[in-house]
DNA sequence: ATGAAAGCGCTAACAG
DNA sequence: CTGTTAGCGCTTTCAT
């Protein structure tokens, strides 16, 4: 009924509640024999250390914060689950937080964060402010930004090459032959919507191509639908391709192109999303998009943050992870494309 | 530098630590003055209390260990979305486990949450043995399981009314003149996957129908296709109508029967599934299915859980929350239905 | 290798 | 209402 404590194992195993504590730490100096008695009495008792206790006093609570603005996008339940694997393997566990990028919820959520002690927050589709990101550092509480930066001299942060993955895009449509093109953003107020437009438009410009519209689509299905009707409504300059800023959205804009305007895709319009979710490879969309290589973005969250709690203090990162184009046939291919 | 403790606001607002712990303690005496003088100082130095340690007298973590074996259905993203929100406001968190619905897996991740000191668990997708559930009631931990049920002696249960829901499915069917119906259940290995084809079945033969197959589609995609090629590569009995155990299948069907087959739906054969994710009802899909009300799953499992908390033993509970047919595009709809 | 003892940061009696 | 005191279950010196 009560919990079972170290001490109730060490009275069984006629031994000290410290040979306990020693059999269940890692690397502690234990007899064969002590380590099996206290290993059967536990067994027969079924108990576990209570890693809360444990933490008090380690000052490591083996618990990563995990704060992120929506599910809706495959994106994000995508990484939690993979992140929520690796974590696990290195003894590691995921509290989650919602919360939108706003300074007020975001401010809230550090504040639970320092709460629970955390020994790590990965910030998933939010920003930080310098005040937080300080009140971080004083409470020894590691940071990574996922799939966002701040600048060089921002929080720790890991994303992929936006900037290139947008030029690319603008390669593969003006290497199709598209000359009437629209960019349906990502928000702006994200790096990666600033990113992705960026390396979009200069090499639109660089080419000598002005695009026909650029939209806000704040990563919200609604607002790239909107954004995409305004665009297909106007007398002239209708697109022939549109980039939108994430695949969660591009699914929207070809659901309206094909089942509200009666447009074919590629035959009469091309998109290119961004992402590379699951659902971009499902037939119904066959979506040509960037992948956001979410493995190695992963990867590379996971081992920068137990490295950083083993040296102990935060180093400075700005990883860019390069992601390539993945094409399909939801636009139209250049001839002489690979 | 070092974590602040309420020793420091203590020594600032020259009270006792006690006064500290009080003026975060809800419900506990301290005289306006004092209260003020704390807050100041509190506030000065950038203090919170120590859930970690608090949780060590209290015992009570406000931790909810959440289980899960994937994300890439949606329903699953959404009910972790939803979850953590509605228990966010009631100052509680969820710790994630991804696991798979073994034994093995499962024992090795309630032995976690038994070290984590978790106030209680909430299990999606996964089965509870009597030995984990027994586990769970000797370290007072909570237990509830989400979208599974095993049985009315079994641990509490949140689920939609799934045998209702299948035969909903089934009269629907039938009322739109198909007679060579099949099904490609969800996992049989799972009580939704069960109940919802009983529902199905009984139905089906109440009103003298047999179908055309059944094939366990094991709430995985590749499965869910590969019972669908089978069934429509027969010389005979081609099906008019197909019901698939959970949307995450069902798209995957439409995808195989439209694309690869190069079946219109609804005429040539009507798709039925079961959820009502959110993308159900985008444009591509359309999808008639049985809506699982994840609000009132989420928020029934939530006041249940808090309720059991306050109450400080486990009640009893099999609840199975009525889930409505959506009527889309997928499947011929009667001429007087409603 | 082992046990005794101190203490992590906090809450909860207990006096006053 | 307030301060003092005793732990919560564990890890970690420190002797032995």
């Amino acid at each position: 009924m009560g919990r079972i404590t170290s001490h109730d194992v060490a009275r069984l195993a006629s031994v000290s509640q410290s040979a306990v504590s020693r059999t269940f730490t890692p690397g502690a100096s234990v007899s064969r024999k002590t380590l099996d008695k206290v290993l059967k009495a536990a067994d027969s008792l079924g108990y576990r250390p209570n890693v809360i206790a444990r933490s008090l006093i380690t000052g490591k609570t083996r618990i990563i914060g995990f704060v992120v603005a929506y599910f809706e996008n495959q994106f994000y339940a995508d990484v939690l689950e993979k992140l929520a694997r690796k974590f696990k393997k290195k003894g590691y566990h995921l509290l989650v937080f919602m919360a939108a990028n706003e300074p007020e919820e975001t401010e809230e959520v550090v504040e639970d964060l320092i709460s629970y002690q955390v020994d790590g927050i990965i910030a998933a589709s939010l920003d930080m402010s310098p005040k937080l990101a300080d009140a971080c550092r004083e409470n020894g509480i590691h940071m990574l930004l996922f799939n966002r930066h701040q600048g060089d001299g921002g929080p720790p942060a890991i994303t992929s090459d936006n900037i290139r993955g947008g030029r690319d895009v603008a390669r593969f449509l003006l290497a199709g032959g598209h000359r009437r093109i629209a960019h349906i953003s990502g928000w702006q107020g994200a790096s990666t919507g600033r990113d992705r437009m960026r390396g979009f438009m200069d090499e639109l410009q660089r080419q000598g191509v002005n695009p026909v519209a650029c939209l806000d689509g704040m990563y919200n299905r609604e607002a790239a639908v909107h954004s995409a009707r305004e665009l297909f409504a106007q007398e002239k300059n209708i697109p022939d391709a549109v980039f939108v800023g994430n695949d969660h959205m591009a699914f929207a804009v070809m659901d309206l192109l094909r089942h509200e305007l009666g447009l074919r895709i590629p035959e009469d319009v091309s998109v290119v999303g961004y992402d590379d979710v699951p659902l971009a490879n499902w037939s119904s969309y066959d979506l040509t998009t960037v992948r956001q290589p979410i493995n190695q973005m992963v990867g590379a969250a996971v081992d920068y943050m137990l490295q950083d709690f083993e040296s102990g203090n935060q180093k400075q990162l700005q990883m860019r992870i390069r992601g390539d184009l993945v094409v399909r046939n939801s636009a139209r291919i250049p001839k002489d494309w690979q």
